[in-house]
RNA sequence: UCCUGAGUAGCUCAGUGGUAGAGCGGUCGGCUGUUAACCGAUUGGUCGUAGGUUCGAGUCCUACCUCAGGAGCCA
């Protein structure tokens, strides 16, 4: 790579250059009677570089076989372009074929479905689209940094391997090296897990937010940043068994401080991308949701609409509309309700708060009207739930009692309940889910094609 | 897991009980400072799998598999 340029910097140079050197992957050839046009893309950017390849070059007749795919190398000069549609464009003083490809290759110059390419995972990040939707993941992730960073929250790496099991946050991948064939057993005839590796039942993580608790009650602003697991069965196209999630932990900060840094955290990723990837946001606009721009617009000029709970179903009570499923207190929403909520009604993203107790975990704060808790959900139009969060239960006999109703044993927790017990605070979290975020920046309907290699129930190729 | 729909050429699809099709791609030729080029020719099939109905099934029936959309679970 010493010595070589990239064709992002090669189309935004300011002047011809006498000798330059790039490398990358032919996307088409169009032949001429004395050259032929190759178009080179390294990934660096959605553009490519056009080549000119004359036929005197020694090795004229490979170039000619050249097929979509093959890797290339080209050293020669930067010049304006003649043609339209580029600026500049190199021509070849020599042209040396790293890798050829052939007509099996199965990428056209033509768009392809994401269903088709989402069957060669390999090679789809060679795509406009999957390239693009590459690139932006990347720098998404380096904005999530950047906004906690800039603001002194420290970067927390919870565990993966995790033995609590509760937390009701769907099923468990088990982490085991007991031999399924000839597991050792207790007198009850079960498997004995206290002769597995850990010394008892481990499973991958569903969420770091407890471990985080704990780093937040000592570096007051922390956040999460890593893998999450759930076997659960759910085949949409908003799930996956193993996806990214963050999670800040803030300590002396309530639900409403909980709220601002949610929809600041959003709008400050959405401004980001904007800025950062408009090529992208230009494909994505084109090809994959013409709404975009203007959606990505409208979310940024407007605070997000902030609605209790039981406000939410009185609205939906009045709406008129008919659903499937019937809206009453108590009872969650269902997708049908949350769409109702951003797509029609609000038409922005709306901070859903304040739901029963009943349909909410245990470590959530409970209020003062004994019945809801400080729960909140940031719902998206077309996307539904992005931001799932709380004030936690920071009172040590209250959450005993969340515990124990439901049917949670506080021993199993005492660290957790430590916290509670040396110098407990109001403390606020909320999970992002990565890659939902990634969708709702991109317009990618389909999470499996915001991942680069998706795990989903009974997919786990590549 | 449930509901709905789809599976035919490398890709996108048409074919509605009677000879397997088109466009794109690929290949060959022509033309051209070209731009998802253009013109001509050509290549291309286990009709998802297994059964069944029928003189005859890509087409109708059954089961299964895969994919998509929706639901539940959630981020």
């Amino acid at each position: 790579m010493t010595g070589s340029t990239s064709v992002k910097d090669a189309l935004r140079s300011t002047a011809a250059v006498d000798s330059i050197y790039v490398q990358g992957w032919v996307r088409t050839r169009r032949d001429s009677k004395t050259f032929s046009f190759l178009e080179l893309n390294d990934g660096s950017s959605l553009r490519n570089l056009q080549v000119i390849a004359n036929d005197w070059l020694a090795n004229y007749a490979d170039v000619q076989r050249l097929a979509t795919g093959a890797s290339i190398a080209v050293r020669g000069k930067l010049i304006p372009s003649q043609g339209k549609g580029q600026s500049w464009e190199v021509i070849a003083d020599d042209l040396t074929i790293i890798g050829p490809s052939d007509d099996t290759y199965p990428l056209q110059k033509k768009g392809h479905t994401p269903e088709f390419l989402r069957e060669i995972a390999h090679l789809r990040p060679r795509s406009n689209l999957f390239g693009s939707v590459f690139r932006v993941r990347s720098r998404l992730a380096f904005a999530i940094h950047q906004f906690f960073q800039e603001r002194d929250f420290v970067y927390v790496h919870t565990p993966i391997i995790t033995a609590s099991d509760c937390e009701g946050a769907g099923e468990l991948f088990r982490i085991t090296t007991i031999d399924a064939t000839n597991p050792p057993r207790g007198g009850d005839g079960n498997i004995d897990y206290a002769k597995d590796f850990f010394a008892r039942s481990t499973f991958l993580t569903v969420s770091g937010q407890l471990e985080a608790e704990a780093f937040a009650c000592a570096l007051k602003n922390v956040y999460t940043f890593g893998p999450t697991f759930r076997a659960e069965n759910s085949n949409t196209s908003r799930h996956a068994n193993e996806f990214w999630m963050i999670e800040p932990e803030m300590a002396f900060c309530d639900l409403t401080c909980n709220m601002d840094t949610a929809e600041e955290l959003v709008k400050y990723l959405i401004r980001d991308i904007r800025e950062n990837c408009p090529d992208e946001i230009e494909l994505f606009g084109k090809f994959v949701d013409k709404e975009l721009t203007a959606r990505l617009e409208f979310v940024l000029d407007r605070p997000f609409q902030r609605i209790s709970y039981t406000e939410a179903v009185e609205l939906l009570l009045e709406s008129g509309e008919k659903f499937e499923f019937p809206v009453e207190q108590g009872t969650n929403l269902q997708s049908e309700h949350e769409r109702w909520l951003t797509e029609k009604h609000f038409k922005c993203p709306v901070t859903v708060f304040g739901y029963p107790k009943e349909i909410k975990p245990f470590y959530m704060r409970l209020n003062d009207d004994g019945k809801t808790v400080t729960a909140m959900d940031v719902l998206v139009p077309g996307i539904g739930e992005i931001v799932g969060g709380s004030q936690r239960e920071e009172r040590l006999d209250v959450l005993e009692a969340n515990m124990r109703r439901h049917n949670l044993d506080p021993v199993e927790y005492k660290w957790y309940l430590d916290l509670r017990r040396y110098g407990t605070v109001p403390h606020s979290g909320f999970g992002l889910g990565f890659e939902r975020m990634l969708m709702f920046v991109t317009g990618v309907s389909n999470i499996r094609d915001v991942i680069p290699f998706a795990r989903t129930p009974g997919s786990a190729e590549f």
